[in-house]
DNA sequence: TTGACTCAACATCCTTTGCTACAA
DNA sequence: TTGTAGGTTTCCATGTTGAGTCA
């Protein structure tokens, strides 16, 4: 008795004479093709059960030649304790590990250990860029490219996890292992079905900050494997990351500002108590959203929220404020941030200092940066788009003028003034800045 | 190759005080 | 008794990104 095995548009097809392919794990018939098939994820556990019973396979799914690859970096300790973590989890899990700790050489040691065709999945152009170069330097060998206006394969290939996504039905059956890059992403509606096209029995997520506030990363953990190895920022300081230190300031609100604030915040607040909405529930915004479409008090109530909070995140006072810090760290380079375009632009007026947001271009960006890290330029204000996948050069301060309450924006930022610089003893701060007596305190208790 | 554009996807967006069912 | 989680759909706005198209 042979069972034949292949893959075919993000499905693992199982023909088979003797055998009832629905009792294999995950495996259903498709009345459309008269066929047996699985979702893609579920090949290595089909394999675990088909040799569990004895029986002879004729797998045509793993068709490029294993890789002879070696690692020139030695790993650290608590690198190499991750990577067994890792194994002994069957090649299966999630590393959760602070920015500047070096996820992406634990990654390349599993990529060289493993020795077998592998796709890295990253969330940016940016992030493609950066692991091609690196796979290539430290391999030597072709390195493939799906995004960024390129689609060519090899065995090993670096995707967007767009790209990953459109080509999963093509080349789902074609890898060995998938390193998802700010696994976190996966969690996301669509991109979940990235690791579900795929039949890579292999697995490995990396991320700073594993939990999603939706629960998402339960789905995640499903489909890759949940957190085999984690230590947090703490953890590192001082050996392998700076030492740093949040300094929480508070401001006041002017007159003026105050005002506003008490009276659009109050029309918010005064409709969700006539509403009855509770916020008991996680869902009960979206519930608010939902009605805002037909009943225009909804409506005015939420855009009165959002004027309150541009109020507090952008009170004045925190414009003096951010004015003395520089004075304090004059010559040190310092990243700041806000939750608005607005306000960045406004800030590079008033302190000439270069900014970056989503409307500034890729050249433009490159050349700021660039003068950035070779000190040029010290200070760059910038809203959200320096959180996470882009290559930020080191600064020993960073300012948050506003954010979310989003725990992941905080640690990314917090790693932007982590990585230990050349003398291997500096020491980072973070300063935070909350406007006292409004709902952003509660905004920042929450992020931490 | 580039730049400008559109489009779709993702993420965040939240108050104070209180009801109900259910598990430990 | 005490603590904890609870079910839905079709979307106010802003920020950011990647893919695709066209000149």
């Amino acid at each position: 008795m042979t069972v034949t095995l292949r893959f075919e548009d993000g499905a693992v097809v199982v023909d088979a004479d003797d055998l009832d392919p629905t009792t294999l794990p995950g495996v259903e018939r498709d009345d459309r093709t008269g066929s047996h098939r699985a979702p893609a994820h579920r090949y290595r556990e089909i394999r675990e059960a088909l040799d569990e019973r004895g029986i002879d396979l004729d797998d045509r799914l793993e068709r490029a030649a294993p890789l002879d690859l070696s690692l020139r970096y030695d790993l650290r300790d608590y690198q190499e304790e991750a990577l067994d973590a890792w194994h002994d989890n069957g090649e299966r899990g999630v590393v959760e590990l602070p920015t500047g700790s070096g996820k992406t050489v634990l990654a390349l040691a599993a990529i060289a250990e493993l020795g077998v065709p592998t796709l890295v999945v990253v969330p940016t152009v940016d992030l493609l860029e950066q692991w091609r170069r690196e796979l290539e330097s430290e391999f030597d060998v072709p390195v493939g490219q799906f995004g960024g206006g390129e689609q060519r394969a090899e065995a090993l290939t670096v995707a967007t996890y767009d790209s990953a996504y459109l080509r999963a039905d093509d080349v789902g059956g074609d890898f060995g292992l998938v390193v998802f890059d700010e696994v976190h992403h996966l969690g996301g509606e669509g991109y979940r079905d990235i690791a579900r096209l795929f039949a890579a029995p292999a697995r490995l997520g990396l991320t700073a900050t594993f939990e999603r506030p939706d629960g998402a990363h339960e789905v995640v953990a499903e489909l890759v494997g949940p957190v085999v190895f984690e230590l947090d920022a703490d953890a590192l300081a001082g050996e392998h990351l700076a030492e740093y230190e949040v300094r929480k300031i508070e401001v006041r609100l002017s007159e003026s500002e105050r005002e506003e604030y008490e009276r659009e915040q109050g029309t918010f607040v005064d409709y969700v108590r006539d509403a009855g909405i509770t916020f008991s529930s996680g869902s009960d915004y979206q519930e608010l959203v939902y009605r805002s479409g037909s009943d225009p008090r909804a409506r005015e109530a939420l855009l009165a929220k959002q004027r309150a909070r541009e109020v507090m995140m952008n009170a004045d006072a925190k414009l003096e404020e951010l004015a003395r810090i520089f004075e304090r760290h004059r010559g040190e380079r310092i990243i700041v941030f806000t939750a608005h375009t607005d306000l960045v632009y406004r800030l590079s007026e008033r302190f000439l200092v270069p900014a970056i947001t989503s409307e500034t271009g890729a050249a433009e960006r490159r050349e700021i940066l660039r003068r950035f890290r070779e000190g040029e330029y010290t200070r760059v204000v910038a809203a959200n788009v320096l959180d996470e996948g882009v290559d930020v050069p080191d600064a020993s301060v960073g300012v948050v003028i506003s954010g979310t309450g989003s725990e992941r924006q905080f640690t990314q930022r917090l790693g932007r003034v982590l990585r230990p610089g050349s003398d291997g003893e500096k020491r980072a701060v973070l300063y935070e800045l909350v406007t006292s007596e409004t709902a952003e305190e509660r905004v920042a208790a929450r992020r931490r």
